[in-house]
DNA sequence: TTGTAAGCGTTATCAT
DNA sequence: ATGATAACGCTTACAA
């Protein structure tokens, strides 16, 4: 039964019990060249004794924890949710733990956690920060960012915001649309959102398609009168747009309701197409139209970027993963 | 700048610039009687020289890792990502930090957890665990179960089943219900799901309400065929209940969608009432009437008593967290 | 009140 | 191939 003995049992008793030194039980538990008759020996040894080896004085010697940190905003949203399950799988793989924090969008909680990192308490950090903290992270900490980047050399992993602009373009014409809109929301530092909203207007400029960005940099509850503003102007009297592409699914769901309210029918008088594809489990099914972001793609680069990092080898500084369109029933 | 210094700085630097012995410096960390004057030329070195303890020389001495285990089926999903938010939350209250570990109920994966405690890596584990994991725990590792209880002495959490169960069938007889049925499935280890409809069958007995019990005891698959099987015979032709009380929101969601196939209205011709309460996130709103577990509250007993017993403090092996009806569009 | 030094369990160096 | 031992950074008796 596992967890049964209080007392703790050491490689020095392993030892004795196999006679042989400790450091040849060391050998024998990192794998180190030992004869197979003496590696068995010990090994029915630390069976016998139900030995573990004690990860404290380990960790004294070699500097390493196994152990990453996980910083995003809050779990307790599908979006993270999806990303946190992936990253964890991803660390699993190469025996890493993670260490899970909501920082809320504190920046002291998230600072609290770099600080870890030189207590030896992890051994790197994986993080989707929109806060400012550029100024407080050094670099030569092994640390990768998602789906942001800093200003500083910190390298990052995100989906490629700008295809999937370009592509939600593509979309939405493809569908017959004729007359585009992009809306959305972003802070000065996430850049993610941004190139979104970029890569759409790229595209309309690129081929002469009619549109309008109302991209709004600036605070969530300046945004919500904003919006109410755009659908007002536009979709009240007459319809100005036949192709709306939100910024992300959940501007994309309100844009849908505040439609509908309007008697707006989506998608017969408007198709929209929104961003990232969360799923709220994995069985889950995708109703918006949206360009997906491939999270397990995502976090499996980043906790590869960040296994290099550890391992003081450079990894690049920028990386981004491909994204897809995926047709739900707010598109023809 | 944080992270700054590559090379490790020790206890030692800070006595040496101190002026102090290790000891004393020792004894300023940990808050043990120093005179004031000391006490400030060794704070101002450990300022000045950015020292942060090693946690595994420390945690070598004292065997402790201010680090709990959180296991779960997955962060990807609603319910449990609510959960896991607020773990975390109470769990820095007490200064501790959280693994996060998604078992998919592979019973392996959660047994490597327990071992870590063994190997000190952390200090107790808060497991929600469908699996039969009963024979592999032992009693004497720091460890609290939230849902279901083991067969063994584990301590668990969980909402109070057996009076939500009763809370529905009250709710559904105040809407106007006459025929009820309770439908669910379950496993033979969890007795949370159980309990529920135990409860709702003791109120229709007791207070002889007409009702039907559909709760079904195996796999997920052949529930499927069961849930049609009762949807069929009971809504095709005639109504036959007028009030359901499905065992989680989930199965409520699925009641209703074929329901609204086979014509039938909600909550006209049926009322329903599910259980959990379940948010996508913190500002998410309940649709579904439903008997809502507070997650926050049970995550706060959780970890409350995880504490106590990390300190060799008993606690009681139940703890049942009332519930709350939550009025949604499913009732009248 | 402060300093000294042993020891926590492991790894790694150096002999053997 | 194996054994003896110093060292990792900290806490904690105990001594001063």
């Amino acid at each position: 039964m596992l967890g049964e003995f209080k007392i703790m049992v050491t490689i020095k008793d392993v030892a004795k019990l196999a006679g042989v030194s400790v450091g040849t039980v060391s050998k024998v538990i990192n794998n180190i060249g030992v004869k197979p008759r003496t590696k068995e020996l010990v090994e029915n040894a630390i069976k016998e004794l139900n030995y573990e080896p004690n990860i404290y004085a380990r960790g004294l010697k070699i500097n390493k924890t196994n152990t990453v940190a996980l910083i995003l905003p809050t779990v307790w949203n599908p979006f993270f949710g999806e990303l946190a399950f992936n990253i964890e799988k991803n660390l699993a793989k190469y025996n890493l733990k993670m260490i899970l924090c909501n920082s809320e969008n504190n920046y002291k909680k998230e600072l609290e956690y770099i600080t870890m990192v030189k207590q030896n308490k992890v051994d790197g950090i994986i993080s989707i920060s929109y806060s400012d903290i550029d100024s407080y992270v050094s670099t030569n900490i092994p640390i990768v960012s998602i789906d942001r980047f800093f200003t500083k050399a910190i390298p990052y992993v995100s989906s490629d915001n700008l295809k999937g602009g370009i592509m939600a373009a593509e979309e939405l014409v493809k569908a017959g649309c004729k007359k585009l809109a992009v809306i959305g929301r972003g802070s000065k530092v996430n850049n993610s959102t941004t190139n979104r909203a970029i890569g759409f207007v790229n595209y309309c400029k690129d081929n002469k398609i009619q549109y309008k960005d109302y991209y709004y940099v600036g605070h969530t509850k300046e945004f919500e009168e904003f919006l109410d503003d755009f659908l007002i102007k536009n979709f009240k009297d007459k319809i100005n747009f036949d192709g709306i592409f939100a910024i992300t699914d959940e501007y994309a769901e309100e844009v849908i309701n505040k439609l509908n309210k309007l008697n707006i029918n989506v998608p017969n008088d408007v198709q929209i197409i929104g961003y990232d594809g969360v799923k709220s489990h994995s069985k889950d099914t995708i109703k918006i139209s949206t360009i997906r972001q491939p999270l397990d793609l995502i976090a499996e680069k980043a906790v590869y970027n960040l296994t290099k990092l550890i391992n003081q080898k450079s990894i690049p500084n920028e990386t981004l993963i491909p994204v897809r369109f995926i047709k739900g029933y707010t598109t023809k």
